[in-house]
DNA sequence: CACTTGGCTATC
DNA sequence: ATAGCCAAGTGT
């Protein structure tokens, strides 16, 4: 290469003003937002000495381009060759953005989730942090007055995108910002762009809106007196609080058991030390009502999440780094809040998988709890009323102390649990089996009483699968290996993968066979099931078809709340924290669509699914009831849940994983491969398996296939996968750190199969 | 024989 | 990731 920037070819890419002349001050070692797993040297200019620090954000150029990085170290000395050298070019920080703490656990987050220290980086400072310049506008995208089906129906065939899109716009009513729909979509900016050529709606750049969740909620009261499982508790927190040390407690109560207030009452006391606390709750449960509890409590709290314009989220980084806020509620990535002397962690409903990011750095917030706690030295408190099996046995072990809260505050028993075995039921002339004749008296009843239901269902739309029954085959995506969901209200068959769709095929794509049968039911078919059954009742589904925007799923809520609906039929959505005292039964449509899952805790996700649900039936004066619908009524997690036994489904499910070897007995890494080209996917795959089984063969590591991932197919690309089993700790510590490296070099040297690596994977699929 | 396309390499 | 380079492919 060149080295004094006078090669006329590369002039421009290598200007000689940034040349290093002067002897540098020192040099930088800057961490970069690339998937190249180190960091790089620059030197830094006289004239900019005092300015790089650790922490601070530096411009630098990279290749041919100029990148925004985080310097990580200073160094005296440089053993690189001079002439590769280049200089620093502005520092964009005036302090470090980054604390020693954070630079830390971000170091160990790079290392555990075999990432680079810049992906690291990328994942903890707000999305404005990385970009230069900083704030940004948002744009929003409406459709034009009067444009409607004719102009929908004008791009139905040709132009599928910008079909979906417009449709989406004019059911959505009213302007969205772009970023929010193409997500939601699975679609790129070009459809916007195209359908704003044709004149029919309007992009427009606006000053972001305020966060509805910043709007005041309902105050919550704080209660005289505590339970005395709840004084105990929170004398053992507010102990390990006040000495200033490390510790990890599972806090296990049952629902409505008060687990929030223990939390405040902890914070509190962290706030009285003069510490900060973080809460993260999943995603779905960060509502107005669950930020104002915190809020009526703590006065200023800052709020973190993923639907927040990056100008919102800079905002609260920078009211939490200066300590206006000394609380952070938010989801996931709130873990790496800036809060000066944490005091506190808290991890609300620790066993949902919503904790586990399933996009690179496929990080589990919960994990990164218990290390950012540790280095810390703060306090770490993960609640739930059913743990995950990893955080049970790590309390069960001694790792984590144990507190359990078993008695509900209101001093009411847990509802009754029935199940109905399906296999019994007759069939249904119209349709696949929905209800049971005994959820159907219980509905009647419940509705003659006045009282409410609620109706769970883990599948939107109308049928999963569309089936002939001549040749056996049914309607696949032509993009992914599954089949197409059928939807009535808007007549198509969706992916639920990439989420293109298709007009229902009139006969049978493979042998022509002229009708095809719609099987199974998700929430749209329950609900006009529901509607035919029961024709008085006042019925709203709630599933990410209907609640397109935050207001609707809130206003629906509302109208529920003061009993303006009867039935609320629902999917995921309604699992969570609902609390409306006149639901008095509870129905799950089928128990068991998610114990076939080929996924090892298919079995706790049920348990847990049912534990969730189920508490938000009698939490009123009235007795409330739950009905299990389930083909597979003997199964060991609808059986224990149906008796509120978690510790012995725990001790069952424990043993089981053990002879299995799956966590919590041993640590998981899954790694995917993905190509377009089917036989080089396996190949690499073949590779990689025989490289790992070979470096951690002595570290006692395992190897299961590779084989086609459960969904072999997306968008296009071939999917294959291994498990690497590891031993869950002890001796071996390097056996981990042995197989990342392997990993980090087998992806590096097979630039056309894109490698995934996950550690810890949550979801197999 | 000019000009696109694909694979490979380095990025401080 | 991604720009930039060389080598092989493609149409005139």
């Amino acid at each position: 290469m060149a080295d004094d920037g006078t090669d006329p070819a590369r002039g421009l890419l290598f200007p000689a003003a940034e040349k290093v002349q002067t002897p540098p001050s020192a040099y930088a070692r800057v961490a970069l937002n690339r998937p190249l797993r180190c960091e790089f040297t620059y030197a830094v200019p006289q004239a900019l000495a005092g300015a790089v620090r650790p922490g601070v954000r530096v411009a630098v150029p990279f290749g041919s381009r100029r990148l925004i990085g985080v310097v990580v170290a200073l160094e005296e000395e440089c053993d690189l060759d001079g002439r590769r050298l280049r200089a620093v070019g502005d520092v964009l920080d005036p302090e470090p953005i980054v604390d020693a703490g954070l630079l830390e656990l971000s170091r160990w987050f790079a290392d555990y989730y075999a990432c680079s220290w810049g992906q690291a980086l990328a994942a903890v400072l707000p999305g404005s942090l990385k970009r230069e310049g900083g704030r940004r506008r948002v744009r929003v995208v409406g459709v034009v007055e009067g444009v409607g089906e004719a102009e929908l129906a004008e791009v139905a065939d040709r132009y599928p995108k910008q079909h979906r899109l417009l449709r989406t716009l004019l059911e959505i009513g009213e302007p969205i910002e772009v970023r929010a729909v193409t997500r939601r979509l699975k679609i790129s900016e070009h459809p916007c762009r195209s359908l704003e050529r044709r004149g029919w709606v309007t992009i427009e750049r606006v000053v972001s809106a305020p966060d509805p969740l910043l709007s005041p909620g309902p105050r919550r009261k704080k209660p005289e007196s505590l339970t005395g499982e709840q004084e105990v508790a929170v004398g053992a927190l507010v102990g390990r609080l006040e000495a200033a040390e490390y510790g990890t407690y599972l806090l296990q109560g049952v629902t409505g058991s008060g687990k929030t207030e223990v939390y405040l009452r902890v914070i509190e006391r962290a706030l009285e030390l003069g510490r900060g606390a973080i809460v993260l709750v999943p995603e779905i449960a960060l509502t107005p009502q669950t930020v104002s509890w915190f809020r009526s409590r703590f006065g200023e709290v800052a709020i973190l999440h993923s639907g927040m314009t990056d100008a919102q989220r800079l905002d609260m980084w920078t009211k939490a780094r200066s300590g206006q806020a000394r609380v952070v509620v938010g989801a996931r990535s709130a873990i790496f809040a800036p809060v000066p002397d944490l005091g506190v962690i808290v991890v609300d409903e620790e066993h949902e998988p919503s904790f586990k990011q399933e996009s690179a750095p496929r990080y589990h917030a919960r994990d990164v709890a218990v290390v950012r706690a540790r280095s810390a030295g703060a306090l770490c408190v993960l609640g739930s009323a059913t743990p995950s099996l990893e955080s049970w046995s790590n309390a069960r072990e001694g790792r984590y102390e144990r507190l359990a809260l078993t008695e509900r505050v209101s001093g009411r028993s847990m509802p009754a649990i029935e199940i109905v075995d399906m296999r019994r039921e007759k069939p249904d002339r119209t349709g696949p089996k929905l209800f049971s004749r005994r959820l159907r008296t219980l509905l009647e009843e419940t509705l003659e009483r006045g009282k409410q239901a609620i109706l769970f269902l883990n599948r939107r739309g109308f049928a999963p699968v569309l089936w002939c029954r001549e040749c056996n085959e049914s309607v696949r995506c032509r993009q992914c290996d599954v089949t197409l969901t059928f939807h009535r209200r808007i007549g198509r068959a969706v992916c639920h993968c990439c989420c293109e769709e298709v007009a229902p095929p009139k006969a049978c794509p493979a042998c022509t066979a002229p009708a095809l049968h719609y099987l199974g039911g998700g929430s749209e078919r329950v609900e006009s099931a529901l509607a035919a059954f029961l024709p008085k009742a006042r019925l709203a589904r709630m599933d990410s078809d209907t609640m397109l925007r935050r207001e609707d799923y809130e206003r629906t809520l509302e109208a529920f709340g003061k009993g303006e609906l009867d039935v609320l039929v629902g999917t995921q959505m309604i699992a969570k924290g609902l609390d409306f005292p006149d639901v008095v039964l509870v129905g799950i449509v089928a128990a068991d669509s998610a114990l076939h899952l080929p996924d090892f805790r298919a079995a706790e996700r049920t348990y847990q699914l049912l534990a969730q649900v189920s508490g938000r039936a009698g939490r009123g004066a009235d007795e409330g009831r739950i009905v299990v619908q389930t083909s597979t009524p003997d199964h060991p997690a609808i059986q224990r849940a149906a008796r509120n036994d978690y510790e012995g489904f725990c001790d069952q499910e424990a043993a089981l994983r053990g002879e299995l070897g799956y966590p919590p007995h041993a640590r998981l890494i899954r790694v995917v491969f993905e190509d377009e080209d089917g036989a080089r996917a396996g190949e690499a795959a073949g590779r990689c398996a025989a490289g790992l089984s070979a470096c951690t063969q002595a570290h006692g590591g395992t190897v299961l296939g590779p084989a086609p991932a459960p969904i072999a197919m997306l968008r296009g690309r071939h999917r294959r996968h291994l498990l690497l089993k590891l031993p869950a700790r002890g001796s071996d510590a390097d056996a981990a750190a042995t197989a990342r490296g392997f990993l980090i070099r087998f992806a590096l040297e097979s630039p056309r199969t894109r490698v995934l690596i996950d550690v810890d994977p949550v979801s197999m699929l």
